[in-house]
DNA sequence: CCACGATACGGAGACAGTCTCCGGTTAGCA
DNA sequence: TGCTAACCGGAGACTGTCTCCGTATCGTGG
């Protein structure tokens, strides 16, 4: 890769970020691109879809997973207070911006999607704490891992979308910790 | 109102309900107006915004949400039962097009959609089957009805977003009415 | 150091969808 | 039947998506 086209990638990347979160992912391309002091073609040469430029701009947001996941992994106290701490970290972990939750949620079966590298490593985290309790005897029999996923960026998603805020959320999460454990 | 704008009128909500079957919820609305016959203006004027569209499609569909509710509130067999069992009516009957479980979820909280009417119905509805449950002593303490709402509608958000057939929603229900039962 | 080919740029413009405005038409009443 | 308020419809402004291709730039091999 040339050196000029790798600093238009970076910019752009750089530039996405910071619209997506301002207005969201429905934010106009074409004005990411000017921001960004590159031309629509050079945009759309780096990033055919909008899921593409989506999956460049959850890079960096791979670390912090990682990190939440650990942390989450740690923690002293209840199973259920394990658990919901985990699920208020998922759900702030792909509410990167509006629409994101949705997006994320809806590729998280879709093994073409984009996005799917970034998917696998949310799925991965969430199995690791799923397992974790499961060893412990505390989750139900019959739950499946990606269910899990779905249900909790289900209710990031109607929370993205109403914006309710996250003192709406907890109870609902809470629902779903109790309906996954014994 | 005039006779030839009822005809209209009537005649943009019955192809609308068909073009958003079709092709979900994000159909040009002026293929909508081509298809129906009228000039895009028509349209607009009856409808100004895409939601006065949806909440005109919805009228009828009041009724099979009424029929619903008292169908499941007769259902002989357990809590568990009954509960799954609406919760899967519940999302049929949010699922009448693609973004319609979205659209309908999200609209829930704000007293200014255009499709508020349609939300309280389908809210009442809900209610009377968790307070139904509630008086059997069967709902756990805590449990706000609207969040049932958002909880079943997300699952049929993701659902519809990711398009996921029944088999893959029933267990997600199912985790969510355990964690609302006692 | 420079010339040249591969690589990348960018903006004009085709296309699609939203929505408005207003000249022309029509319903329905007196 | 004639009049007026109500209504129609489509041209077109505007916004966003995405492509094409002439032009510019990089970086390498001589």
């Amino acid at each position: 890769m040339r050196a000029d086209a790798r600093r238009n990638y970076d910019r752009i990347v750089e530039v996405a970020r910071e619209v997506f979160r301002e207005q969201g992912y429905d934010a106009s391309l074409d004005e990411i691109a000017k921001r960004a002091g590159v031309g629509p073609g050079t945009l759309y040469r780096h990033f055919p879809k909008r899921e593409n430029l989506l999956d460049a701009v959850m890079q960096s947001w791979v670390d912090r997973v990682n990190e939440a996941v650990a942390k989450a992994l740690t923690h002293e106290g209840s199973d259920r207070e394990l658990l919901l701490g985990w699920f208020e970290e998922y759900v702030r972990l792909i509410s990167v911006h509006r629409g994101a939750p949705a997006k994320i949620t809806s590729a998280m079966g879709d093994p073409d999607s984009p996005i799917m590298t970034k998917c696998q490593v949310l799925a991965r985290a969430n199995d690791r704490v799923i397992e974790h309790l499961r060893e412990d005897g505390a989750i139900r029999d019959g739950v499946e891992t990606l269910q899990v996923c779905r249900l909790v960026g289900g209710v990031a998603t109607v929370a993205d979308q109403g914006d309710l805020d996250p003192d709406a959320v907890r109870p609902m999460l809470a629902v779903v910790a109790d309906g996954l454990l014994r």
